[in-house]
DNA sequence: CGGTATCCGTGCAGATACTG
DNA sequence: CAGTATCTGCACGGATACCG
């Protein structure tokens, strides 16, 4: 059987996935439509200001998402979810669907040590 | 509208993908079925013989995959997808459509700078 | 409110050499 | 053939403090 180079291209989708609040950030968007800074920082516990800055900043890079700063005092500045961005889904849901299934053999795993 | 927290689970998927060469592993024992350590590492390119021992090691934990010693001189060792590991195929497949289909976007960003 | 700036520790991954 | 062993670096992520 032929092995075709295509296949690789996995390493794209998972560069794209592979800060360690993106996927989060990406679901929370893709459900609310829109959140601002501090939605977002409550919605992901531990987060520091610092990490969801550049998380935001590279999702923003790549068009996944988009921010709209609305220039009055204080300021406010919403994050949405682009067209782009959305097409992520299959592969969150795909994600997700795996991750809920197999939750309890991954606890199985932990409590026999 | 109301976030589910189980939605948050994404990450133990992330976090069993997250190797750099285990969606590729995974990818080629999909397809081929068998595959001795060599032929992994032919396919491969540029993987030294510490990572793809480390990666194979990993998945092999996880019962991702399996490990076949033939007891014999020189030695051979035969790695296969386990029924496990082909529960994660969805994914996989869900990033390589994905991949595929977005190519141009980024060819045309790293073009453009 | 929505961020920056700065410092710091660790873990992943690569290079290289060696072995049963 | 199928690995180990050892050394190394640097990007990633976290902690803390400060700012327009």
């Amino acid at each position: 059987m032929e092995i075709k180079p295509q296949l690789c291209q996995v390493q794209d989708a998972l560069s794209i996935l592979g800060g360690k609040w993106k996927p989060m950030i990406l679901l929370f968007l893709m459900l609310e439509g829109t959140m601002r800074y501090r939605d977002l920082k409550q919605a992901l516990p531990g987060i520091t200001p610092k990490m969801l800055t550049s998380q935001l900043r590279e999702l923003e890079q790549e068009e996944l998402i988009s921010r709209k700063v609305y220039p009055q005092v204080p300021p406010k500045v919403e994050y949405s979810i682009t067209a782009y961005g959305m097409t992520l889904r299959p592969i969150l849901d795909a994600m997700h669907a795996w991750s809920v299934e197999h939750m309890a053999r991954k606890a199985a795993r932990v409590a026999q040590g």
